[in-house]
DNA sequence: TATTGGCACTCGAGTTCGATGAGTGCTAAG
DNA sequence: CTTAGCACTCATCGAACTCGAGTGCCAATA
């Protein structure tokens, strides 16, 4: 239904449009365009296929006598096909890897820094999200009886990541079970995943032997009620958001205010990218394309990366949709292997 | 030196000028105070007045023809003397009686929800400093072994908050002497704080005893090496941060952007904070007194509270210059006495 | 048929100019 | 000491104008 848009020509306009635009930030004019075809076209030709751009949806004008600028579907239409791709300079490769290493065997520190690598090598924002609770790997775990009826439960991952979540309970435990429970959880179950566990625990659940052993039931009980909460819980870090206000297309100081709330409401940020990332491998995601309105003028590159050969966690930029994208995704793709073999192979 | 200011009149005018000013934005002039003035005052007097109010420096103009605005100098008088006590709206005081006590036994909900408190009744950021890890009490600790010669330590305070910190061990512990320390140190000190089991472990080092038995001689090498570091930790919770982009006098984006970025650097604003309050009671800083050039156009409303008679954290706003004083004082008072009396005669 | 030179046209950005009006400082009279 | 009066200042606003980059279209050309 959509005319066939688009023949080699236009299509080497469109990117010289997009490429000079992403560079200069200015609407770019058919001359400019001409001067620097090589094929010597005049401005006239130019101007000609550019209208049909507009026609088509690629190009926009902010007005009657400025340039042409790239319109969202433009942008999809470049990274889809018109990127050359590039590789990672040695120089931020080797910043990468140098950042990298120092906090290698420390899963919860690698989560600090690299949204701020990415952020510090882009100028753009970073960020990272964790992989769900479900995935984590038992390594310890603590009940601590805090009043009569809520037990504090402290999780230590293999990775040395800790969590803890209060639970209520409807019998009083003393403290001396509670060990017992703990002491048990971890010589069954270390070293399996957290979803793996609530399974067994629910097959446990149903034998008849828990029904007599005191032990036995009470670990079913805490364990259970440990585990029903959250399992799909994620963290998200954002790193270098104020590099977002260095950019003139945002000057707009409401529009400004209306990012940093959806900044904050890291949930959504998480549901959004997790929609938009089921396959491997980077992708770029316009801010229209999404149903949020505040992402406006802004582009996500990201990526999944891997732990234990399971696709887990996102790692990602986000900056204004007029970003350099080819030192973006070469960035982000080469963080997000690191990543994942840092993690799949681990040291642990 | 500095001239006797200021008499009766001069700081009734003040204070027209300020009130006003907060109330509406703009300059005000002195027709405009000559009308509220209830003894029938003519603008030309008032003139006179402000004119020498400028000249001592509480008041300024933005230009020749325009009317006055306070200077900083202005609002430090202001908050200092003219203030007239405001009693906490029941309504707001409701809000914040029925929020707090859902979370009244949950320390670490409460340090979430209060600064969200502060800036959803004032519309300006709402903040609150943890106590110092010195100062929290013992309930449970536990070594987990991570790798060789790494040991994870998880703490965990009487009001539920965990904490947790990885230590290097020169030489390698069993899991079951890491337990046994756990043990060891629970049984002896829960009860007290850290800084107290501090001096204890440093007291028992000194004796010959430890230097036989094995246990004491891990429990204290653990004991210490957990302790010492960073004993004054605090933690800084901001929330409401975006409100700040409502205000008109912060349009310029640059400012912004340096103001957000003071936001991310926590531990900056937590030295701020604590030099300008050793102190009891609600205080007002005027940013332009501190030595930070971001705060400028900002204002502190800010007050100690305590734990356990101690004075400890400090829980605030920070708004423009250009805020309700009186309002923000009534709320940042109410809730500091009400977080001191939830955290000193505690349910647990 | 595709390309191109030429030309009229559009429109934003920047500048100047004058009117408006709020608000001042000063002075002289009460 | 107060105040009426008056000249003065200056930001803001809008109108009128110029400038120039860039366009769309058309007729001539290869």
């Amino acid at each position: 239904m959509q005319e066939k848009p688009i023949d080699a020509r236009a299509e080497e306009i469109l990117k010289k449009v997009i490429v000079n635009y992403i560079l200069t930030g200015e609407p770019v004019g058919s001359r400019t365009i001409a001067k620097l075809s090589r094929e010597g076209l005049s401005s006239a030709s130019v101007r000609n296929v550019m209208a049909d751009l507009e026609e088509t949806g690629f190009l926009a004008q902010p007005h009657t006598s400025a340039g042409r600028i790239p319109t969202d579907k433009g942008y999809r239409y470049y990274v889809d096909g018109l990127l050359d791709p590039v590789r990672l300079a040695p120089r931020d490769k080797a910043i990468i890897d140098e950042s990298l290493s120092r906090v290698a065997s420390e899963f919860g520190e690698a989560m600090e820094i690299i949204p701020k690598i990415l952020s510090r090598l882009s100028s753009h924002v970073g960020y990272v999200v964790t992989p769900p609770i479900r995935e984590t790997v038992l390594k310890h775990i603590e009940f601590v009886r805090l009043q009569e009826k809520r037990v504090l439960c402290v999780f230590v991952d293999r990775s040395g990541v800790v969590s803890h979540r209060m639970i209520e309970v409807e019998e009083e435990y003393a403290q001396a079970d509670l060990d017992r429970a703990g002491r048990y959880l971890v010589e069954e179950f270390a070293g399996l995943t957290l979803g793996d566990i609530r399974a067994r625990l629910v097959a446990l659940m149903a034998q008849e032997k828990a029904a007599f052993d005191v032990l036995l039931k009470s670990v079913v009980n805490l364990g259970t009620r440990y585990l029903n909460a959250e399992q799909d819980e994620r963290r998200l870090v954002l790193e270098g958001t104020t590099n977002i206000m260095k950019h003139p297309e945002f000057a707009d100081m409401d529009t400004m205010r209306r990012l940093f709330e959806t900044f904050e409401e890291k949930h959504h940020l998480v549901n959004l990218l997790d929609r938009c990332l089921d396959a491997p491998g980077v992708r770029v995601v316009i801010g229209s394309e999404t149903d949020d309105p505040a992402l406006k003028n802004l582009a996500l590159v990201a990526s999944p990366y891997r732990v234990d050969q399971r696709s887990s966690g996102i790692v990602g930029l986000l900056g204004p949709t007029r970003m350099e994208y080819e030192r973006a995704l070469a960035l982000v793709d080469y963080i997000s292997r690191l990543l994942s073999s840092l993690l799949t192979s681990p040291p642990h």
